[in-house]
DNA sequence: AGGGTTGGCTAAGTAGATTAGCTTTTTACC
DNA sequence: GGTAAAAAGCTAATCTACTTAGCCAACCCT
């Protein structure tokens, strides 16, 4: 019997891979497996159980995402890296669906996990963003909750097919972003 | 053998009050028979199986959330409404993160499933809220799903426990929905 | 009182995750 | 090149959760 040449890595991308295209909540051990080529039990010699594969699919989700905002943000700043960082992490969760899922399902495990300094390199890739508004110290927080907010509920709300009218969505999007960055310049501590 | 009285309509409210203890995830139809005194295959003669369940449950979901928004905006209009609104939805969440789970997860099984006219009659409530805003008719749309995605995205963070800073959460809160409300009036007809 | 319906139960079937234990390939080192 | 340990695959078996089948008691209605 020869060898399918696996290992945490490659089977953490096959996963996230499948999730993408059948859903997050329909991944399971035994679908992985086929896809692989592999019977179900040789899965546990490269991960520890699912709980352990769908985390894993988390942190690959959010170290791609925070590396997909960055690049995007790379040379801009105001309204144009405002508006770079929301299209790409609007892309990134049409084209990863599942991936993003997971990352939205998973919990940290402890203070050495992973996920925790990904999260926090997107969040600092967001916050990056916002700097260049030059916002009071005491409304960085909250504009970045408020930013983080807005685009998790229409990403997700997107990918779900919940927004039913025929209005162009991205259209809506720009809109959206538009709002808010108006918003933000209306608070920019430079117009006062 | 007594009876336990049950019905369709109680082993739904029972379940959704579970998923909100115990995390929309979690729930079974094992936990819930547990809850009920009752054994699982039971729980079959009020539920066709875990999927109707769910569904049932984010149907209660949505009738109850579109209850709240409307009552709590009834005589309000414009900033107040607004505010109103943003405010029964979280609070809704919050007390019952189990059950808007399930209303998220929910897709129609079909055109005359009661999910549908629930889901439109919330949308209904928040198209109020907007409409005392005078927008341009083509960015009433935009203006929806803009509320809809603030709205799905704060409350689905904060639940997950998402929000790691300990500046208060409910002061960015209405700091966001401030934003959003002078973003709003700057848009409205009446100023132009 | 008595027949039909309803709602509970036990027993059994199915699917997916997981573990145990065996065998073969690969690797590392002599 | 040869061999022993480690790694990676497999089959078989277990466990848990959902679900179905079929039985019997409780309730309702006249």
């Amino acid at each position: 019997m020869p060898r399918a040449g696996l290992g945490s890595a490659s089977v953490t991308e096959a996963a996230a891979t499948l999730a993408d295209e059948i859903g997050f909540d329909q991944l399971s051990m035994g679908l992985l497996a086929e896809r692989l080529g592999v019977k179900t039990p040789s899965l546990y010699k490269h991960v520890d159980n699912l709980a352990d594969l769908t985390h894993r699919i988390a942190v690959l989700a959010m170290v791609e995402l925070g590396d997909a905002v960055r690049d995007a943000t790379q040379g801009r700043a105001g309204s144009d890296a405002l508006a770079a960082a929301a299209q790409a992490m609007r892309a990134y969760v049409k084209e990863h669906p599942g991936r993003y899922a997971a990352g939205n399902s998973a919990e940290p495990t402890g203070p050495d996990d992973p996920l925790i300094p990904a999260a926090t390199r997107l969040l600092g890739s967001l916050s990056a963003v916002l700097r260049g508004y030059q916002l009071q110290p005491s409304e960085e927080v909250h504009a970045l909750r408020m930013l983080r907010s807005m685009l998790h509920g229409f990403a997700t709300i997107e990918v779900s097919g919940g927004f039913q009218f025929d209005t162009d969505v991205d259209e809506s999007f720009t809109w959206m972003v538009n709002l808010i960055d108006h918003g933000l310049q209306s608070l920019s501590q430079t117009d006062r």
